[in-house]
Formats: structure tokens, sequence, C-alpha cells
DNA sequence: TATTTAAGTTTCTAGTTGCAACCTAAAACC
DNA sequence: GGTTTTAGGTTGCAACTAGAAACTTAAATA
């Protein structure tokens, strides 16, 4: 907890190009209020309409409303049961799935400066049954890194700039 | 992205303690529609009112809220400039910058989903130059985690749980 | 002293969100 | 065929969110 923001003049991003940026875009898909808690009920498995309505305590028509806007951005997918086909599933794709970095960032941090108590249960590695790591910010090769190790760089600048964009995971 | 969401049942949470849950909680803090545009414009550097009124667009009074709730949460900090003391600074504090990971991995996900084009500027590890590594779930020893891989365990369960859990970086 | 500036506050407006309660449609079940 | 279940739409109403524009206050500046 040693930094001040002083140290980061070097993260200034030349503002402006609002439209470019990640972040504006995913606040449209998952800005509304009850986006991230419908996200956290999906990844905890759960699937129906009236399930969702009781895990969350919401208003039918705003769960109604915000389970089609996820579904039209490709976050959820709708489907019907095979077996019962007046029943729907709504389960996570890919695009949804790879939201889960994002909401553990955000609870961890939660549980870190909000929640009183330790947080329970813990989510853990089911190979070794240990706490994940915290979410974090890593260098292409695994050093940890923080905001004043960061820094902007034009995308023509970057040696390595197509392999390393390509490479969506770690070695 | 070769799972589906079948491979994911360990991941369920005994639902229904929603107060344990740091999710919410964060999202009390940081869930509002402007709050996550004005952390952006706050690492970027921006600290005074007309700065940020100008670079977001937002409504005077607006802005003028979410800065104050934003103090109250304790993201930002409020202080008076030493030189002029009719300005004001809004400087993130460390729980403001802790937000970093968080900010970084939703807005990678909608570079990654919702932009077209290679996002530009990248952001980058000052001391090689390389673009960081995307934002991602590992393990206590650093083997890079997917859904699939995780599971839910009670504190007590856990062996190493006070060293694990005082253990905020990596090794 | 008068003026300008930064950071709000206030007022008024429109639109959105959220809840409760009721209504509809289709599929399954008897 | 009639009933139940599941998914979700509709209506009415309160609270909140957002924007524009005018006003306020304190501090710097001329």
């Amino acid at each position: 907890m040693g930094y001040e923001q002083d140290d980061m003049d070097k993260l200034r991003e030349p503002l402006g190009d609002i439209a470019q940026c990640g972040l504006p875009l995913a606040l449209e898909a998952m800005g509304e209020r009850w986006s991230f808690m419908i996200l956290r009920a999906a990844f905890n498995g759960i699937r129906h309409f009236e399930d969702f309505l009781e895990a969350l305590g919401i208003a039918r028509n705003i769960l109604s409303n915000r389970l089609s806007r996820l579904v039209e951005a490709g976050i959820l997918k709708r489907e019907h049961c095979a077996d019962d086909r007046r029943r729907i599933e709504y389960r996570l794709t890919p695009k949804g799935l790879d939201l889960l970095p994002a909401m553990l960032a955000l609870r961890q941090w939660g549980e870190k400066w909000e929640l009183g108590v330790p947080a329970n249960p813990v989510l853990c590695d089911a190979r070794d049954g240990h706490p994940i790591a915290p979410i974090g910010i890593f260098s292409h090769d695994g050093r940890a890194l923080s905001a004043e190790d960061l820094t902007w760089r034009d995308l023509s600048e970057i040696e390595t700039a197509p392999a390393a964009l390509a490479l969506r995971k770690l070695p």
C-alpha cells in the first residue's frame, strides 16, 4: 500500500478517444444495476427465470428486461429445455464465461475493502484445494505489476505487436 | 473457448448469504452509471472538477454527486491544493488504486468482445515495453485457472487458511 | 476593490429504474 | 378438455438519474 498517485503519471492515457476504449463498451453491456448480480447467479448454476427471481429478490419486469439485454449482448444464451420445452434455460456463453476474472476482481475488492469478516466459502483451486490468488496485473512473462509499472504505448511501436495481441493466455 | 457451463457445477456457491459476498458490496460503491468512467479518468491523472467535467461530458450535478459518493466510499480523497487553495484535488486512495485490476479486466473484456479494432494505445509493462498479460485467474502458485478448475470450500476446511488469507501478493 | 475562477448547489425538466400486482401464452400433465 | 406450471408482459406509481441553466461561495488575481 506504499504508493501514491504521484507515481502514476506514466499511466496517463491520451484521453478523448473514448470510443476506442473497451471500458465504456463493457459498461454498456454490464453496467446496469443488476447485471453483475445476475451474472453471479448464472455462475452459481442458476438457469431458470423463477430461480433468478428467488435468488436475487428482483422484480419480474426488471429481471425480464435484464435477461433480454444480456442475451442481446451475447453474454447469456436463451434456449428451451429439451425435456420440458416450456422451460427456458439462460446459460453463460463463452463471452459471458469470460467475464469471470472481472467479476472475481470486483468481488475480491469488495471482500478486501468492504466486507468486515473473512469471506466464506472461499473460492479454491479444485486441484490442490488452496484458495486462488488475488486477481492482479501481470507482465507477459508473469511478473506481478502495479500501477506505477504501467505505461501506454502506441500499437505501431510495439515490436512483437501481432504475436502479443494474438496471445490470450500465459505460456 | 472450449468449455460450456456444464463443466462448471463445482462453482456452485451455497447462495443465500448475499451479505457475505463481496460483489454486492463492491457494486454498492462502484455500481453507479458513471463511477467506473470517473475512476478511469482518475487513473489517467485527472484530478480537478472541471477536468472531469470536460473529459467525461457529464452534468455538473451528477459529477458532484458521484465524486462525493466516491469520496465517502474511500475510493477518492478530496483535498485542497497547497498552491491554489480554491482548487480541490480528487485523488485515488490505496483503496481506489486497488480497483485497477477490476477496471482492466472489464476493459480488456470490452476490447476483446465488443471493440471491433485492436485497442490503441496498449497498456504495457514499463520495464520491458511488452503489453501486459490478460487479467486472469491463477492458483496460489501461479497456474492459470479457468471456471472448471474452481470450487468452493468452507473456510474451516482450508488447512493453510490464515496464512493464505493474509498473503495478498504472489511469491 | 472589482473581477475571475473553481467547485459546487439549486431548480426545473425529462427519462429511467424499480417494485407490486395483475394478466397472457404456451407447454405439460391429469 | 381443463388445470397447472413456466416464462414473461402490462400497468400504475414512487424514487432515482440525468441534463441544462442559473445561482453561490471562497480564493486568487488584476
